[in-house]
DNA sequence: ATGTTCGTTGCATACGAATGCAAAATCGCC
DNA sequence: GGCGATTTTGCATTCGTATGCAACGAACAT
């Protein structure tokens, strides 16, 4: 039983007096760009060594108002595009000097509870993944000149900005390509269903499906959980419209819907159905399942979102910005290959219809 | 192009003079514990929700001495234990209002940059997973009060406590399972060489093999690594001594190891060639590989890490101590099952030979 | 009415570093 | 050596909150 009480650190002012100069070239020293001889600079540099100061990152936030801290809301981190996008994110912040707060577990709704608390941390910028924000909150930042970016979400909501790719667009190649495979009969297993992914790439399939003469669309909802896939999966392999061609919403649901598919319904794939994902993620280039998928490109929409953040930390215009990526349709072995339209780049077959 | 300057946000003056209080009213009222006339903190409450106030950390933890924020720092994000832990970790360390500062994407070695960062934001406590810390460095924690945990490695110096299974036993258990179905050859698949996990888990293996009279265990090395434990599973597999009873040392090689058997040489599992993992991790309960492994209890790792971390942080002292937790092996379809010690709890197979 | 006690309140200061300003030191040049 | 120009330096203040201390007020007992 101690007091409780971590011992204090080094301060500036110690290394001061150490060095015999002022306080003021202490932090000089430390400061980029600062006024500072190279004579006082050793001095000092050789004091901080020799007692082992670090700049206190805490006092220097409350002067400059600027913490570098990014934080980050996160949830669903059992879908490996996440842990990917996170580990991209350490890369990208720290390269910039900044920092990542996790907030993680929370679902769309109870988001404001964590807020609170990341709001009290001065956080220099916010980044929510498979996570939206009330549009108090995001007014609230705006007002607080706290940029805000979507990551992999998008919203009408001016003052948050997003970082998107083109889910309308990939939802269309995949009816493309399923519908050159020769497939008659469609089906597809949603993710979230207020979630702007979801909702757009299915418009996109939808709609490239309509412009075959295609009306019809086997709907089952996986919430882009792995437990209601599997659920999703067995409803839809039961209907007597079983389709065969299955777009699932993103490839943590197809690696589930697959192994349905073939260890309780016996199916084969792709003879007897075929399955596209979305996202080209960890286990869907595994040999077991080989899907079909829509590539996010991981590292551009990181860029893009520290980029943006970056911006508008450095000019202090909170201003939407929507960035919106391209993906490829990455083909491997769990959907039947049409006869054309197939291209090879960069060691991997990608689905190029000749109208794009 | 803007001054660049973040809006200052409403402080605990400015509620102070809207409710007709002094600053220090404003503190106590958001300081649980403190002397304030339930009058005062009404008026004071209602002023700060009409202002949108809300206590500044970064000031608070500057005079308390205390960040509550805990560095956590995680690498090998890819193998879905790590993710999982993560998700744990924050739920763990949000219940204790404290926050989480990630810092990923670091290998062994060059963990010291990282640790400069994260001292100069006068973290609260340090978790390291997947990583180790130099002797200096922990050291400088200890001195520092700072308490260190490490999560899932283990290491002899003082003043780093720890969080492990019982990665000996564990592998013992698994060479008793091994033998009792009926193998006669064995092979090993190596972590990272200098992890105590791999260290452990070999030993276990071995000695449980040489208490049955077995000497020689194929070895070859995965370090962790998907892309590794490929080319090693390669290796292993054309050695004219193939094995008929693999151990890979975690899930995460197991079913890149799985994939080769199956894909690349046409092995059977568990007829051709039986594999054990660790980790009892995600893809391991899927049903294309339904790995038969040695289960690590994430839940109660975390809860355990975040109990010494409090612990210390409350006491001040800072003083290694290693909890060992326990796990089972977890029987699925990917290794040949004994004629006995299989039993049933909470609705999975676990091999508990007589004798444990 | 007076004195005592206890709970509230405000004042003043501290935390550790950054920075505007003016003083001091250095440099260049004639 | 002297003067102006420029760099370097230190002083003092600031950021937003917590807290020791003393003053204050209310409640109660005498």
């Amino acid at each position: 039983m101690d007091s409780g009480v971590k011992k204090p650190g080094v301060t500036s002012s110690q290394v001061a007096e150490h060095a015999g100069v002022s306080q003021s070239a202490v932090s000089r020293t430390f400061t980029p760009g600062a006024s500072i001889s190279s004579k006082t600079r050793q001095k000092v540099l050789a004091s901080a060594k020799e007692l082992g100061y670090r700049p206190n990152a805490i006092a220097r936030s409350l002067i400059t108002n600027r913490s570098r801290i990014i934080a980050v809301v996160m949830a669903y981190l059992e879908n490996l595009f996440y842990p990917d996008v996170l580990e991209e994110l350490g890369r990208a912040l720290a390269a910039e000097n900044y920092h990542l707060l996790l907030f993680t577990g929370f679902m769309d709704r109870d988001s404001d509870p964590v807020f609170d608390q990341l709001m009290q941390y001065r956080v220099d910028g916010i980044i929510l993944a498979s996570t939206s924000l009330s549009s108090e909150l995001s007014e609230e930042c705006a007002t607080a000149g706290i940029p805000v970016v979507l990551f992999n979400r998008t919203t009408e909501r001016d003052a948050v900005s997003s970082v998107t790719t083109r889910n309308r667009e990939g939802g269309k190649r995949i009816a493309e390509f399923l519908v050159a495979g020769g497939h008659k009969s469609f089906g597809y297993i949603a993710g979230l269903e207020n979630s702007s992914t979801n909702r757009d790439r299915f418009q996109g399939y939808v709609e490239g499906l309509a412009g075959h003469g295609i009306t019809s669309v086997a709907t089952e909802t996986g919430n882009y959980s792995r437990v209601e896939a599997q659920d999703a999966a067995r409803r839809m392999f039961t209907r007597p419209d079983r389709p065969e061609a299955l777009f699932v919403a993103n490839d943590h649901m197809a690696v589930a819907v697959m192994d349905v598919a073939r260890y309780e319904f016996g199916l084969r794939i792709p003879q007897d159905i075929s399955i596209v994902g979305y996202d080209d993620v960890g286990p869907a280039t595994w040999t077991s399942y080989g899907i079909t998928s829509m590539s996010q490109p991981v590292k551009r929409m990181v860029e893009a979102t520290v980029d943006i953040l970056m911006d508008q930390i450095a000019s202090g215009e909170i201003e939407a910005e929507h960035r919106i990526l391209n993906g490829d349709l990455v083909v491997r072995t769990s959907a039947r290959l049409p006869q054309s339209g197939i291209v090879s780049r960069d060691g991997q077959q990608i689905f190029r219809p000749k109208e794009a």
